[in-house]
RNA sequence: GGAAGGUUGGCAGAGUGGUCGAAUGCGCCGCACUUGAAAUGCGGUAUGCCGAAAGGCAUCGGAGGUUCGAAUCCUCCACCUUCCGCCA
């Protein structure tokens, strides 16, 4: 959640920068008229508690305690009832605040959505073909490492089978993230997939814009995670780290359950949308003044692992309209597809500065005792993604997929051809 | 799924209706002593919210309830431990 004390400092600044992720500015006007009633009912609530503590202690040694009971009686259902409207209203500021995202930082490009995304670099080459390239699903097909005929009927749509070198491909990428990336101080983890409500609003993964997006199972009251960050970042709920321990490096592997509300007419065809995938995830613990090269660094991470897939892709600065909730900036790999002619997201790279350790407290100390609330950051080592990228590009005219050099070690094979 | 016992500050652990935000010990921080360290002594040491501040309010797993007043009594829930059942 947001830092209230910077909306009521300067809301002006707080809509500007919110109008900048297509918010609404009268979103904080309702909040902030919100968190105002909310503090003078508390003012004349605790006011009361107040004189209720002292009378209590009163009777507690008085004499003749029959006209202070008679007293405290009266007062108690006053308390009672202004209780019920701090309730109330407590209940409709928190939601006001929970429609309102992450401030991105002033630098990031402004724009209205993905289109007006800011390339930073190109990276490596677009491989040539003497033929018409073929989509992934029509390899994937053919090779069979790909079924979403009897997944749709197993499971509905935008499910998929992944089998043989299709399957044996995103335990080579696992475990190939894994090996890039473990020198470098991450802790390997396997999280559970399965969260509960306060933890996940906490990480404000729940907010407006979210909830619609997960699975929910009622009987347990838990909703299934969106990626393993969803329950790597509450690793240190309520705890205070010590400076010297940060940054706090994991790197986590789960499924990932999404339900693409609102994504009806977008990659139907195929696994590229999803409602359920694999993924490795990255996760940083750091101090505020860190964040911003932490953040650089993880995209370098990612870097590194699409260098070795000998992938061609390209990295974005999202503007302000195509940025994550909890994000004050967001950087995505995208990986060049043939079929397409055009780039498609494989990897995000995210700084959600404050805004998901304030909703879970998780807080670092420094060496003179000062605490404050550490920043996080998300980002993601290999999805399935990358899989569809490679069948496009390491394509053959015969039909076959020549693996790039540093899989063919993990799989044991250079070629995939038909059964 | 059934049964029993538990959940108190960083940790251990007292506390069964008011004087308890909470004894005591350990840990941690500061000071003294010491050449330095250890030991010892003295002092300090939970969190959140509201408030410009003074200060106030809340919090003893969570949510309700009884009461003028709840860590303490009642109800429900979560979690932990052990046993039985089931199970990869």
């Amino acid at each position: 959640m947001l830092d209230v004390t910077i909306l009521r400092n300067d809301p002006e600044r707080a809509k500007e920068l919110l109008s900048r992720k297509n918010i609404d500015p009268k979103t904080v006007d309702k909040f902030m008229r919100l968190d105002t009633d909310w503090r003078q009912k508390i003012a004349t609530l605790e006011g009361l508690q107040g004189e209720q503590n002292t009378l209590t202690k009163e009777i507690g040694i008085a004499q003749n305690k029959d006209e202070l009971l008679t007293k405290a009686q009266i007062l108690k259902k006053r308390i009672a009832e202004i209780s019920e409207d701090r309730d109330a209203l407590e209940k409709k500021r928190n939601e006001a605040l929970n429609r309102l995202p992450n401030l991105p930082f002033e630098d990031v490009t402004q724009g209205k959505d993905e289109n007006e995304n800011k390339v930073i670099r190109e990276v490596g080459k677009r491989p040539e073909f003497d033929f018409e390239p073929k989509d992934y699903l029509t390899i994937a097909e053919s090779l069979q490492l790909i079924n979403t005929e009897v997944a749709a009927k197993v499971s509905g749509s935008r499910f998929g089978y992944l089998m043989n070198e299709g399957a044996l491909l995103e335990f080579a990428l696992l475990r190939l993230a894994l090996d890039t990336v473990l020198p470098h101080g991450f802790t390997p983890v396997i999280p559970p997939i399965m969260i509960r409500p306060k933890i996940y609003e906490g990480i404000g993964r729940l907010a407006a814009d979210q909830k619609e997006e997960r699975y929910y199972i009622e009987k347990d009251d838990v909703y299934l995670v969106g990626s393993a960050e969803h329950t790597l970042i509450p690793l240190h709920v309520g705890e205070t780290l010590d400076e010297k321990y940060l940054p706090k490096r994991y790197v986590g592997f789960s499924t990932c359950f999404r339900r693409e509300a609102g994504s009806y007419g977008k990659d139907t065809r195929g696994i590229l949308r999803v409602h359920q995938f694999d993924k490795v995830e990255f996760i940083s613990f750091v101090k505020p003044e860190d964040s911003e090269n932490e953040h650089r660094f993880l995209l370098s991470m990612q870097e590194t692992l699409m260098q070795k897939l000998e992938l061609p892709y390209r990295v974005v600065e999202n503007c302000t309209g195509d940025m994550g909730w909890t994000d004050a900036r967001q950087f995505d790999v995208e990986a060049w597809f043939p079929s397409q002619n055009k780039y498609r997201e494989t990897h995000s790279c995210s700084n959600t500065t404050d805004f998901q350790s304030r909703g879970i407290g998780t807080k670092y100390k420094t060496r003179d005792g000062k605490k404050g609330l550490v920043h996080t950051l998300n980002a993601t080592a290999f999805s399935q993604r990358p899989i569809l990228a490679i069948l496009e590009n390491f394509q053959t005219k015969k039909g076959t997929v020549k693996l790039p050099k540093i899989l063919s070690e993990y799989l044991g094979k250079s070629e995939i051809v038909p059964k």
